[in-house]
DNA sequence: GTCAATAATCGTATATTTGCGATATAGAAT
DNA sequence: ATTCTATATCGCAAATATACGATTATTGAC
């Protein structure tokens, strides 16, 4: 799972985690699982499977990388597994991206940005 | 651009725009640039550059994928491009995500996630 | 005009992601 | 034990992403 190259450890811890986390994201059945988990008090594997466009195993390739990102959790439950967020790392990734969001922009006016467009 | 198979398509509109939003920042180099236009006021391409430990190509291929999310905008200053937030697009972004963010989780205790980890 | 500087694009190599069908594994039910 | 169900993993193909050097295009300075 590296990075071409291995750029990324050029680069600031905090600027790693919060791309690892946008990259978790960055496909609509991840968001799409993660809107389901958060409004599912059931949230079997097949329940997940039933609501996408996808095959069984694409599925579970996009679990397994949203979980590998700690933004979710798998537990076994009898001959099912049974997922939900997990609460502690998402209140983490929100504080990250609320950072990220937060940020003051600085009026940039009087130094740029006030010619033609590319 | 296309994600392979064209399986985007099927999923939901709200679903593909965070998705796209988190794919522009789902790589440390324009989290980093990102950071580095919201406390600058200089933001000249060279400046951009130098912030980074990559190539100029390579960032000029960054800078463009930040430009085709909307996130930034990039504006011709004589022999120079000066790159900036785009704020309204931002704002957008922020809200998108803050709402992502904000989605209330369902107690799941007592339907699963009780039993032993995967 | 020529030259230097800036930044985008091209060409290419490599790595990673996405997707599916087939297979493997593990537990439940019989 | 056999069978069924649920899920993960494997193997492969296609698409995308990452990275760089070389080239091109544009502008400004001379």
């Amino acid at each position: 799972m590296q990075m071409a190259y291995n750029k990324k450890l050029k680069f600031k811890k905090d600027e790693i985690v919060a791309s690892e986390i946008a990259k978790a994201l960055s496909h609509p059945a991840r968001v799409a699982i993660i809107k389901f988990l958060a409004r599912q008090k059931s949230c079997f594997c097949n329940n997940i499977v039933e609501q996408l466009p996808l095959a069984q195993s694409t599925v579970s390739q996009h679990l397994k990388e949203l979980k590998n990102a700690g933004l979710i959790i798998g537990l076994i439950d009898g001959p099912r597994v049974c997922y939900c967020i997990d609460k502690e790392n998402w209140k983490k990734a929100k504080l990250i991206f609320g950072g990220l969001f937060s940020l003051k922009l600085n009026s940039q006016k009087d130094k740029c940005c006030y010619a033609k467009t590319t």
